[in-house]
DNA sequence: CGCCACCGTGTAATCGATTACGTAGAGCTC
DNA sequence: GAGCTCTACGTAATCGATTACACGGTGGCG
């Protein structure tokens, strides 16, 4: 491929001259379009390689994602990307697979690459890299997961409204014995999100017992398909599950048909994530819907404030209550 | 950030044998033992940017996928980041957004950072991008996809048996008016599995006249239940659709329940692509599954070997038929 | 007309690594 | 012990860009 060399031997001028003309910088000359010719002749294209090392930039933002296959990062993954494209850097997408193991070793790489900025949901509590992050001088700021002593600004969504507005939505339909599905034990937004759960059904003088906390195993499917299962063979039934993630969600929704029971007759069922496919399940789930593109965008945003060495604070974003029909609305026809 | 000479003051000796040193090149001596000590104590990590300089291998791989929110390129994109990873490249992702302009910046993007090979899952026909990184001799290898007139490998599923167990299935289970749901016109892959079908279902006398082949406008939910409406406002309304792609058939399914048609009493329904939503809608699709992570496995492996510029040739895997309760068999209890 | 500012451009240093080449010294052979 | 090889390491070129600095020429101003 030609390089910036040949590029000023055949306009006839050094190279100097053909980077700042590339740049916009000064030569406002005849120079220029000569030189734009022999650029457009010999198909030159910038070594970004060359160029990153020598400025230090390289315009590539890293996104450490924890489940690629989980539809909410994948939206948050795509809103990301949209953004920080339209912004002029590209994306290099590191998958955690939920396993802090890999998490560090994805951060790391992307240390090593020189990107100028990153953003972390992080798996887990591993903070020991995140640590090392921060203490680099790579810009960082999470995203959806806070990390307990990481001096880094978060975006994230803040359900409280959501849960309020739930726990009201409940109230009114009469369901008094509530469970939640929990994230494994130790991740803030488990913790979290029970919490505001258990907070605002006090506010309408419903009680969220222990027994009716399941902290799953994972953040998958099964995960979510055991935890209903212990719920259900509680001697007093919950009439009412909130499950805290979408696939969680979906392993309690197989729980309940595997055994027969149908939702919102039977049980109902509230999720965290709107994503698309619970409009079309039968039937269409109630959830707590996260701003998902939003917090995608921000997250950039915030991103590049920090590198550009601005101070930039956390942002919440409001999630919202989506009412569909998994509660005890009317049913569509069907 | 401390960077190789650092390391070399400290530890008394030249750059070079740092360098020599970190890559297990001559040294055995005393020194390496300094060495390390050294950069274990600075904590110094090589900075990629200046070795990919040198030389001309970046240790990255571009991937660009026509729609990150789609469920199948996402597993694709998780399978392949997983094997480029395991391999020692890290990813970098590009979504098209199934629009080939975007594609084309993309890809000249990845060309501009000096990526080691691209894997692109084309969007629509956009070839001229893609001849140009033939020619720039960036290893290139299609996936899923494939496109006329480009000289590089691809990998993709081969519909032909899985086609040939659905026309069978279909024929035994007496659906005789069939409909497909393809991609937008000019897409080889809609033609190919229109092709594939047609066959399939004519080694069983069944015919499938062009009134009941819907090109969809785009490759998404909405696109699909547009088509599934104008099929469905047939005279003579087919008894079975084949959506080739997963979100069609979801916009598939929505219009079917809209019009409080069952699935599969009133009209079977089959789709491509066994996201792992299908199993748990209502009631479980019947599909054509196509292996998704072997394919992503596969084209990774495809491009280290043009990397290392061997030979290559395209691979075709089988899909199969998985069969479900859509199209006539016993639906599970409920 | 002479001086100075400034504009356009070239020369060369620089970013941080890898690596060809050269060299000093150790160890071996005869 | 001369000559040879081999090892361990240093010097310096190199990758392809950006950019500080220098310099020659032009135009404005007194």
């Amino acid at each position: 491929m030609a390089n910036i060399k040949d590029v000023a031997e055949r306009a006839g001028v050094s190279v100097a001259t053909v980077s700042r003309v590339l740049n916009g910088h000064s030569p406002v000359a005849a120079t220029r379009e000569r030189v734009l010719a022999a650029v457009q002749e010999l198909g030159y294209r910038p070594n970004n390689v060359a160029r990153a090392l020598r400025t230090a930039r390289t315009g590539a933002l890293g996104l450490i994602i924890s489940d690629l296959t989980n539809p909410f990062f994948t939206e948050l993954a795509d809103a990301v990307e949209d953004e920080a494209r339209s912004l002029g850097y590209s994306l290099v997408i590191g998958n955690a697979g939920e396993r802090p193991a890999q998490q560090d070793d994805y951060i790391r790489t992307l240390l090593d690459r020189r990107i100028d900025g990153l953003l972390v949901s992080s798996a887990g509590t591993g903070s020991a890299m995140l640590a090392e992050v921060v203490g680099s001088g790579t810009p960082l700021v999470l995203l959806d997961r806070s990390v307990p002593g990481i001096d880094a600004p978060c975006v994230r969504a803040d359900g409280r409204a959501a849960m309020s507005d739930l726990a009201a939505h409940l109230a009114a339909l009469g369901r008094r014995r509530p469970a939640i599905i929990v994230a494994p034990a130790g991740t803030p937004t488990g913790e979290e999100r029970l919490g505001l759960f258990r907070g605002a059904l006090a506010a309408h003088g419903i009680d969220l017992p222990d027994e009716r906390v399941g902290a799953a195993p994972d953040l998958q499917h099964t995960g979510g398909r055991r935890v209903m299962s212990a719920l259900l063979d509680l001697p007093q039934r919950p009439d009412m599950v909130l499950a805290t993630d979408n696939l969680m969600a979906l392993g309690a929704m197989d729980e309940l048909k595997a055994r027969g029971l149908r939702v919102p007759d039977d049980v109902a069922l509230v999720s965290y994530d709107d994503v698309p496919w619970f409009a079309h399940t039968d039937p269409p789930l109630t959830v707590i819907a996260q701003p998902t593109r939003e917090l995608g965008r921000v997250a950039v945003h915030t991103l590049l404030e920090r590198i550009e060495r601005r101070p930039a604070d956390s942002v919440l974003l409001p999630a919202r209550l989506v009412t569909r029909h998994s509660c005890g609305e009317p049913r569509t026809a069907r």
